[in-house]
DNA sequence: CTGAAAGCGCTTACAG
DNA sequence: CTGAAAGCGCTTACAG
């Protein structure tokens, strides 16, 4: 079908490699060949057929992305990150995305239909050490976002803890003492949430107070509408906590929502901190305080790290240790925690 | 580096081809040599190498989707979209972002990069028919979104003027005459918002009345920024509109916003139409009345089309004749556009 | 039902 | 500075 380097060569009077040369800009080619071969290549329309040249050379130069939903704006923004921080190494992304289904997320594990990439970067919801341990893909592999493994991959997040102790910190300066915890699956040690609400604990005990364990409120998901869900369930407890830190915004949001509905002004009567600074959360009637990873790092070290393991062993295993990288967060303050007028 | 169907064959006892065929789960396999070769398979821990069967086969199993952004959660949720449908023909999705950038988009159709890739999904901003024209590269191409081509390649978009028609009359119906169009680049009658401008004159026209162009404002982008600044210069030259219809939900969203900040009550005292129907519009302070695309539709016919295609001929030029589909929508009334009460 | 062999289009030592 | 040839790992007519 297409046009191969033979046909440049017989057309241009010269032998592939020649042709090949010219191509990948190869210098030791005299100036009067490489005019001939590029006219043959003009006049034919050649394109050089990268599958040919990735089986040759091992690499595809696609890098995989997987994370939970690309409708969470986190998500999305992220990989428009990584989309572009690929770029820079002239590396493609393949996207996928898990739902953050244990099965999906050992599918991608394993290279599932993907023997095409050179490496993969992994944001887990529900997996498992021991599905990381049994992983037979031998590309190299980071691992996105507050779940803990022990596993010799690359690491890469925020502090968790820390972020949740400044939320907490600052609606606890603002004069809170009732502060409501929502979140997702953080029974066990090692799922999401458990790292944020371990610094919503940390940092309570720290200003001398007792955690009072019914302020925290398990949501289905991850979503605005489990956010929403969960403040009416916590409402209709007849709890009313005068602050809301929410493990991510989507989560917030939802509950703000809740709060307008019900008549509750936020800010004024509950005080509201997200988790993750996503634009949204800076339109909403009420702009919401909110914990703000640095995305840009996170993708850049991602992906750096992958590349720096694809020039060493081009998909071998692990060869250097595994890096675990800590990209920086800060506390935005909007409206959604405006100080009270008393 | 990887075990190969040689080595498999070695162990096996058997010929590559034998191998193959187990790989390939053909039939005619008697049950013994296949459980040998699975044997052999499993000891060794062989993965096809699907780079080699792609340069055999002529075909990747990539399709590439490109969008302006990601950031824009109209987009993402398609993307998402996209994905699930190439995983039900067991395709795979390479992701890119063009920022609505023409050079970008180019790039992006001349197959930057991605000889790899089956075949072509991209939504244009800037794009002009004459680089669609002179576009070499092979693989099958389906564009998406309300730009017009006269151009022989697929194309996905659902009515935009019987969208924003429909848009406007309901405001209409509502008692709104002082009816403002906020949205991008619509000057050129190939350009993304024209349809809707369109739609907009046109309904007016249609109740009779003479559509206001100083109520038309043109804003940078397509975010929730552009749209807050375009709010604000309509207000600050002294109209006060008592509607607001938005080229999309973002743009929307920062006019509510902008409106908020001056004083002015959403529904109550400018109702305020978006389009996309994303979920952030669901849950803001006042809730977005929205034009909702079906982008289920549009997700399974660009990416139905192009399996096609490539069933029909591998990478040929456009053997069928060019396709337009027109997927449906729908106008989603919520609290943005309530009745007043008098 | 299975084997030997060619070839997809490229890159890369190895010669000259 | 350029050529002839092997080989990346697979699939597929062609035989048997």
């Amino acid at each position: 079908m297409g046009v191969s380097l033979k046909d440049v060569a017989l057309r241009a009077g010269v032998s592939v490699k020649t042709v090949s040369n010219v191509v990948n800009n190869y210098p030791h080619v005299t100036t009067v060949t490489r005019a001939r071969v590029q006219q043959a290549i003009d006049e034919l329309g050649y394109r050089p057929n990268l599958t040919a040249r990735h089986l040759r050379k091992g690499r595809t130069g696609i890098l995989a992305l997987a994370v939970p939903e690309l409708s969470n704006p986190y998500f999305a923004d992220l990989a428009g990150a990584v989309i572009d921080a690929a770029a820079r190494h002239d590396y493609t992304v393949l996207l996928d995305h898990t739902a953050g289904e244990r099965a999906k997320e050992i599918l991608v594990c394993q290279g599932f239909r993907s023997h095409v990439i050179d490496g993969l970067i992994l944001s887990p919801i529900e997996l498992e050490t021991e599905d990381l341990l049994g992983r037979t893909d031998t590309a190299p592999l980071v691992l996105l976002g507050e779940r803990q493994y022990d596993v010799p991959y690359d690491h890469i997040a925020i502090d968790n803890v820390a972020a949740s102790r400044t939320a907490v910190r600052h609606l606890l300066d603002l004069g809170n003492r009732r502060i409501a915890f929502l979140g997702a699956r953080f029974e066990s040690e090692r799922q999401p949430a458990h790292l944020r609400l371990r610094g919503w604990r940390e940092e309570i005990r720290a200003a001398g107070l007792v955690p009072d364990e019914s302020l925290v409120i398990a949501t289905d998901g991850y979503g605005r509408t489990d956010g929403a869900a969960a403040m009416a369930a916590l409402l209709d407890r007849g709890e009313r906590p005068d602050a809301v830190f929410a493990y991510n915004d989507l989560i917030a949001l939802g509950a703000m929502r809740t709060l307008t509905e019900r008549g509750l002004r936020v800010a004024q009567d509950v005080a509201v901190v997200g988790f993750d600074d996503i634009e949204e959360g800076r339109f909403g009637g009420v702009s919401l305080t909110t914990i703000s990873p640095d995305k840009q790092a996170i993708a850049r070290l991602a992906v750096d790290g992958l590349v720096q393991r694809l020039a060493r062993s081009p998909s071998g295993p692990p060869a250097a240790e595994p890096r675990r990288a800590r990209p920086g967060f800060r506390l935005v303050v909007r409206e959604s925690t405006a100080r009270r007028t008393p």
